[in-house]
Parts: C-alpha cells; structure tokens; sequence
DNA sequence: TATTGTTATACTCTATAACTATA
DNA sequence: TATAGTTATAGAGTATAACAATA
C-alpha cells in the first residue's frame, strides 16, 4: 500500500508552488522583483519607516531586509534620512525615482496579472482567494 | 494622494510570501525540504518515473529536475534503472532508505502541519483552501 | 544590557544557456 | 533533426552567525 502524504501538508505545498509560479511569471515582466516592489509599496502606502519596522511588516529577518533596502538603495529607489532621536535608526524613504518606478511598474504590471485574475476569476472567487490568504496566515503564525 | 498597488497583485504576493513561511516553518522539521519530499512522494505513488516526466508534474525545467533527482541520488533515497527501449531514458525510482525516509519524515511532519491546519482550521476552511489552489492553478497557466 | 542595524555566508528553489548522447 | 538528460551559472528570497554602534 502506497504511503499516504499527509493531505494538509501537501495542501501547503501544492498551494506554495502554485503561487510561486504566478509570482515568478509576475517577474518576466519588466520592473522589480514583487518582493521588492512590496516594500516600495509599503513605503508609499505608510510613509518613512525604519528597516526593523518594514522586516516586521513584510516578516522577514533584519538581515534579510538591510539586504534588501541596501539593494534598492543602490538602485537609488531609496534613501536613507537619520533619526535625529535616536542615532541607530533612520527613515528609509522613497525617492522620486521609486515613486516613478512603483508608478510606471503598476501600470505595466496590470497588463498580465490584473487582467489574467479578472479574466480567470469572477469576483467571488477573489474573494475566496483573498479569505484563504487569511486562513492560512493564521496558520503561519499559529 | 498615494499609489495604490493593484489589488490582485498584491492578492497574489502575500498569498505566496504567506506559504512561504508556512512551507519554511514545516522545512525546520528535521527531514528533506518540502519540494524534495514531493518527489519521494509522487515517486511512492505513481511509481518509478522518468526526469522529464517528474519535471512535467511539479511544473518545474528538466534541468531544475534533474538538479532535484541528482541530490536525492547523492544521498541514496532515489537509483536510476536505465530504460532498456529507450537508452536516452531512465526510471527513476525510490531506494528502501527512501521509502523509509518517506514514512517517517511524513509521522515526524505531522506532527506540527497537520496539526496546525487542523487546530486552526475547520472542515469547511480547509475546502475553501483548496479550492483557491484550483482557481490559481488556473490563472498561473492562463 | 538591550536595541538597531550591518556584513558575511549559505541554503532552497528555480531559471537560462550550452552541451552530450541517443533516437 | 528531435528528444532525454546533464552541467554550469545565475538570481530571488531568506536564513543564521558574528559584529558594530547607540541607547
């Protein structure tokens, strides 16, 4: 008799790859990686932010998000403004470049992925979609 | 007035950043990764199989493939049985020790994932999460 | 001593490109 | 020429460990 995986985990997993794939076909496009672009975003959306506030948004490691800031600060989609209160922090921000960059990628991004979930998907099941990232962020954090 | 992002965008990001940590939570578990582990398991049920054909399942390049089978080879859970009719091909198939790795990986496992999703989610919940996989699956191939 | 942040390193997963061997 | 497979290289994303600077 054939070993049975456990149906949740491979749940999990199916779920993961799947949207790995929409992600990554979501990169073919041009502009920056959605990771990326999630924190431009976040910055436009929340305002100045000190990197453990947006490793804390995004749940990501510091480290892994001074790596990524330090990344887009290169790119000059970033900088940087001291906390004139506490010399260890300072405001990450975005530049006009970034504001360009987020606005001129949204537009482009729209041309697949909107259009294919609209096309694919009547609202309902957007709305399914989006009361599944819920649940299971639940179970992430549980 | 800020930048919205498009909603489905970012619909689809946090869903797959959301997976993610469930699916690098279940990878602090002792035993292979979750993508390994979907090899061993799709090899245990359907049989000894081809680098091509397993790379056309999970949806993955024949090189990414061969990459995957190449270290589960190294550390002894898959062998190679050359394909007499056709010696381009080989069946690619599970060793005991990846049988065995298999069985107990999937008790060790349960023990946190299945429990989670179970506590966490009902019934009901569980069914909506796979249906939102359908539905993505969908629109990830569109 | 606790907090903020950085640097260095490594791992998983997957991709592209260039190649070999067999059909 | 088409197919099965490999090797080499790269990139995104994230982790751990060790460290510096400031509070």
């Amino acid at each position: 008799m054939p070993i049975q995986e456990p149906p949740t985990a491979a749940l999990a997993h199916e779920l993961h790859k799947t949207l790995g794939r929409v992600v990554r076909r979501l990169r073919t496009e041009p502009g920056p990686s959605v990771g990326r672009l999630a924190v431009l975003g976040r910055l436009d959306r929340d305002g100045p932010s000190s990197v453990s506030a947006l490793a804390a948004c995004e749940r990501m490691r510091p480290q892994s998000m001074a790596q990524t800031v330090h990344d887009l600060e290169t790119e000059g989609l970033v900088s940087r403004r001291p906390d004139p209160a506490d010399g260890r922090r300072a405001f990450v921000e975005l530049t006009a470049a970034g504001v360009d960059l987020l606005q001129s990628t949204r537009t482009r991004r729209e041309t697949w992925l909107t259009e294919a979930l609209e096309r694919e998907l009547n609202a309902g099941e957007r709305a399914l979609v989006h009361e599944a990232l819920a649940l299971l962020s639940r179970v992430a954090d549980a």
